[in-house]
RNA sequence: GGGUGGUUAGCUCAGUUGGUUAGAGCGCCUGCUUUACACGCAGGAGGCCGGAGGUUCGAGUCCUCCACCGCCCACCA
């Protein structure tokens, strides 16, 4: 690996210049590519969520392969041999949508065209604009194995999906089978139920009066007639019945009686049925099958029959009489017009209810009777069904989530779960591999395209026209990208994969379709671990969407900030699964922190130039200075933050850890404080301490951050002696472990000491407005710690401006026995020193803290094992006992040991 | 209707098994061209941790109830 870094390092870091060259050579050195390593343990694996090919990058996106990334380096680095799997997604429906509507613009339909062409020109609109997200991809730095990428149709997915299909069918899981669906008269195919979005819309309610065919068949003062309730009169022209709820005392004496249907020659009964709220409307519900959801349930349990008045196109059926082919909308209008004419309209009123909507066009969805294709998924409480396998496994925690709200999320879902309707009258897709005989009219489903008739083996064979949902493609991603069900290396090696990183709002649509068919086909879990990440918003909190204008573009973010600044802004600082704010503030925020980092590395190198003693510098544990000292201990304490919480997902936690590190601890003190001992040249030199904290720290950093810690870490190794492990690009480096027997507390409360007297000064200096650069006089009484406090006066000077400076051993054992005396003529200012660790004083704290747990250690115990307790007391408040006393035990023995450890 | 998340500084948010004086970024106020950095340095103001109870030696953190705000799911015509 050669990167050209042989320039001096500019005062401001400028990202443009640095991430294309860098990610080049990165791609060049082949470390991306994932190797099987069968004796480097168990592989780290994430299978991209695939974009739609067609598609261009968003912030979603761009936090999502952050995440991705910084934990496929991380893993990396520790040495785990990692695969990180890109791909694309056909997207059957959106790209559809996006190319009919070019041929819309120029006055064409696809109908026109005919399925060839029109695929054609699918295939022509994915080649102009399917490259562009991978360069988008790219300028993010993600480090994915771009030489395995897949797509949902290349030849291997496109297998697994016929496979899949076949093995369901033969299975009896997969069946046709006529049901009432959502369909989108405009984009003129099924949906599935997730597919539909739910609208708050203003509506009317109009009150249609139904007369009873026999009005001498009630008693007298009975109504002769029923009144119903809807919000779509024009269906009524295929009401089939009309439902009232048994127990409703209104309608008792009218249950079995039938009513004429208005506008038509019709008569229809009515019924009873459970379903029906008396609250509601007038508590009689006209029942149309062919065009309600719970209409259709109603009319399948009272057998009654089904009219469709509403064709796929949205316009009314022959069966709708006089306005057979008039549009849905104005048929409303016009039935309500003539019903209100002819005076079967009592009345109607202002109501507003949610409509369903097609996720795509926003056309109002209209529930229609059609044969479709379904996976029967069973029910979560069957454990041989598929929906019952994917409950079983998150609920028996071989699947986590996180966070883990979200595992409730996904069983409530299981629970309520209903077949699945996997056809689409699109074009765009995996057609469905079942054909059907001209002859004999059997179906024969198969892998390859088959020659025959499986039943009668005629070769006049018509292929379904339907293709599958998108979703069900992708439900196989982690196996079908990984050579399922061909018996490939990467599929025995890297299945199942270990994490799974996508946003909470695919949840359903998604992850659980994975879960699914993952245990169905490979009858293991596809991933042991869902990461999900939360929505990115605009400042203000909106969701972001082209239509709301609102949208940030990632690539223009980029040019203005710098990747590691965008990647740091949406990552730092936010717990997983929630939503993030992005706005101006974080980004410029994260800038500046990425140009931090450049500028101590600047100076790091910088004085390293011409060092000739760097000896030790890689393990950091030569110098016995107490400023090194403290450093190293921070520095350390540092790594093992950032290290657990990585291990937990928790990255902004991380990425915030090391923030505060390189701001406050290495930048504004510890430099501060090397730069007095590299001025008077005195020794232990700080050089071999300053190399040691930057390399780490930019290991650390470089998951998170990973252009700018590979431009520092070239322009370090010129300065270095090679020493230990050190690899020419830092995405090969290892990292950092931290070195527990590093924290030294004596420096910590030495280096508090110095650290509480230069504040001290400063503070009093700025409130008595005394001139940062006039020198004052002081005394610091050390009691204790002379020897620390005259080895640190220099810096005590230079850092709070302060000469001379005495220190002395003050007799006074007051409140404070350590202070400074600060000499502001004509006053004297004493300032409490109190930032030392006091050993005694905390062993006694901790000794107090240990008799409370002791002392509630002792009741809870006696109260648990009191049988009179047991028996009376709940069983929950038992349990509740029990874990409390588990948790002291656990707090005693922690405190036991820290106490242990000061006093030796 | 059922779930679920939130309510902490002016704004946006962290706060991991309860433990000394509750943090950050941005904003605000006061000073600073201190030879790494003005994308900076130093200092400062600003919090009844939504409300009410409870458990505990100790609660922002655990329990109960309440109030707002948000999200998800659902066949109320």
């Amino acid at each position: 690996m050669a990167i050209d870094s042989s320039h001096d390092m500019p005062r401001a870091y400028n990202a443009a210049d640095v991430e294309r060259r860098i990610y080049d050579t990165w791609l060049s050195a082949g470390y991306f590519a994932a190797n099987r390593d069968p004796g480097g343990g168990t592989p780290f694996t994430i299978i991209m969520p695939p974009p739609n090919v067609t598609g261009e990058l968003h912030l979603g996106h761009a936090l999502e392969k952050a995440l991705e990334d910084a934990l496929v380096r991380w893993r990396r680095m520790c040495g785990v041999p990692t695969l990180w799997l890109p791909g694309t997604d056909h997207a059957g429906i959106a790209t559809q949508w996006v190319v009919e509507q070019q041929l819309a613009a120029q006055g064409q339909s696809r109908h026109e065209l005919g399925r060839e062409k029109f695929l054609e020109l699918v295939w022509q609109h994915v080649e102009r604009s399917g490259g562009i997200i991978h360069e988008q991809s790219r300028r993010l730095g993600i480090s994915a194995d771009w030489d395995r990428h897949k797509f949902t149709l290349d030849p291997g997915p496109a297998k697994a999906v016929r496979t899949t299909f076949v093995n369901l069918y033969n299975k009896g899981l997969i069946y046709r089978h006529e049901r009432i669906i959502n369909w989108c008269p405009r984009c003129a195919t099924a949906l599935s139920d997730l597919e539909v979005d739910y609208q708050e819309q203003p509506g009317r309610l109009y009150y249609i009066r139904y007369p009873l065919e026999d009005p001498s068949s009630v008693p007298d003062g009975t109504p002769k007639h029923i009144t119903v309730a809807t919000t779509r009169p024009e269906t009524m022209l295929g009401d089939t019945g009309v439902a009232v709820h048994g127990d409703d005392p209104r309608y008792r004496e009218l249950v079995g009686k039938l009513v004429l249907l208005p506008l038509t020659d019709r008569v229809i009964p009515i019924v009873a049925d459970e379903a029906i709220t008396p609250e509601f409307g007038t508590g009689a519900l006209k029942v149309t099958p062919g065009h309600d959801m719970l209409d259709f349930e109603i009319g399948e349990r009272h057998q009654l029959e089904i009219v469709t008045v509403v064709g796929f196109d949205g316009n009314m059926t022959e069966h709708a009489g006089k306005y057979a082919g008039t549009e849905r909308f104005r048929a409303r209008d016009e039935v309500a017009a003539e019903l209100e004419s002819l005076g079967f309209l009592e009345k109607t009123e202002e109501y507003q209810h949610s409509v369903g909507c097609c996720q795509r066009c926003n056309a109002v969805v209209e529930p229609l009777i059609t044969q479709q294709w379904f996976v029967n998924v069973g029910s979560h409480e069957q454990p041989d069904s598929i929906a019952g396998k994917a409950y079983a496994a998150v609920v028996d925690g071989r699947i986590k989530l996180v966070p883990e709200r979200f595992t409730r999320v996904y069983l409530n879902w299981l629970e309520n779960i209903r077949d699945w309707c996997i056809s689409r009258q699109l074009w765009w897709g995996h057609r469905i591999p079942v054909w059907y005989c001209d002859d004999c009219g059997q179906q024969t489903a198969a892998v390859e395209d088959p020659d025959g008739c499986a039943a009668c083996g005629s070769p006049r064979l018509q292929q379904d026209n339907d293709v599958l949902d998108t979703w069900f493609s992708s439900g196989l991603w982690p196996h079908s990208t990984l050579g399922w069900p061909d018996d490939s290396d990467d599929f025995k090696y890297f299945y199942p994969t270990s994490v799974l990183e996508t946003g909470y709002d695919i949840l359903f649509f998604w992850v659980a379709r994975m879960i699914m068919l993952g245990i169905e086909n490979t009858g293991d879990v596809p991933f042991r671990t869902v990461f999900l990440h939360g929505m990115v918003r605009d400042a203000s909190g909106a969701k972001m969407s082209k239509t709301r204008g609102n949208t940030m573009d990632p690539l223009e973010l980029v040019d203005r900030y710098g990747t590691d600044a965008l990647r740091f802004a949406l990552t730092t600082g936010a717990a997983p699964g929630s939503d993030i704010r992005l706005g101006e503030s974080r980004l410029e925020s994260a800038r500046n922190f990425a140009n931090k980092v450049w500028n101590a590395a600047r100076f790091v190198i910088t004085s390293l130039r011409g060092a000739d003693n760097l000896d030790g510098w890689f393990d950091g544990r030569v110098s016995r200075h107490r400023e090194d000292l403290w450093i190293i201990g921070r520095l350390n304490r540092t790594i093992n933050d950032v290290n657990r919480s990585l291990e937990s997902f928790e990255l902004g936690e991380a990425q915030q850890k090391l923030y505060d590190f390189i701001w406050n601890d290495f930048c504004d003190w510890y430099i501060e404080m090397a730069k007095i001992r590299l001025r008077s040249g005195s020794q232990p030199s700080p050089l071999p301490t300053l190399a040691h904290v930057l390399e780490r720290t930019l290991r650390l950093l470089h998951p998170f951050m990973p252009f700018i810690t590979e431009e520092i870490w070239q322009n370090l190794l010129e300065q270095l002696p090679t020493e230990g492990d050190l690899p020419a690009s830092i995405m090969v480096a290892s990292y950092p472990k931290a070195d527990e027997t590093s924290q030294d507390t004596e420096a910590e409360g030495e280096i508090s000491l110095v650290m509480q007297a230069i504040r001290a000064v400063r503070n009093t200096r700025a409130q008595l407005r005394i001139p940062a650069n006039e020198q004052l006089e002081a005394i610091v009484e050390a009691n204790g710690f002379q020897k620390a406090i005259e080895e640190e006066a220099e810096v005590i000077r230079s850092l709070s401006r302060i000469n001379p400076l005495r220190v002395t051993s003050a007799s006074d054992t007051g409140e404070h026995p350590r202070g400074i005396t600060l000499v502001v003529n004509p006053l004297v200012v004493r300032l409490p020193l109190e930032g030392v660790v006091d050993l005694g004083e905390e062993t006694e704290r901790l000794r107090k803290e240990l008799d409370d747990c002791q002392r509630n250690l002792d009741r809870v115990s006696a109260l648990v094992s009191n049988p009179a307790f047991r028996a009376k007391a709940k069983p929950e408040v038992v349990e509740n006992e029990e874990e409390r006393l588990k948790s002291l035990e656990e707090r005693r023995q922690r405190l036991n040991e820290i106490l242990e450890q000061l006093e030796s």
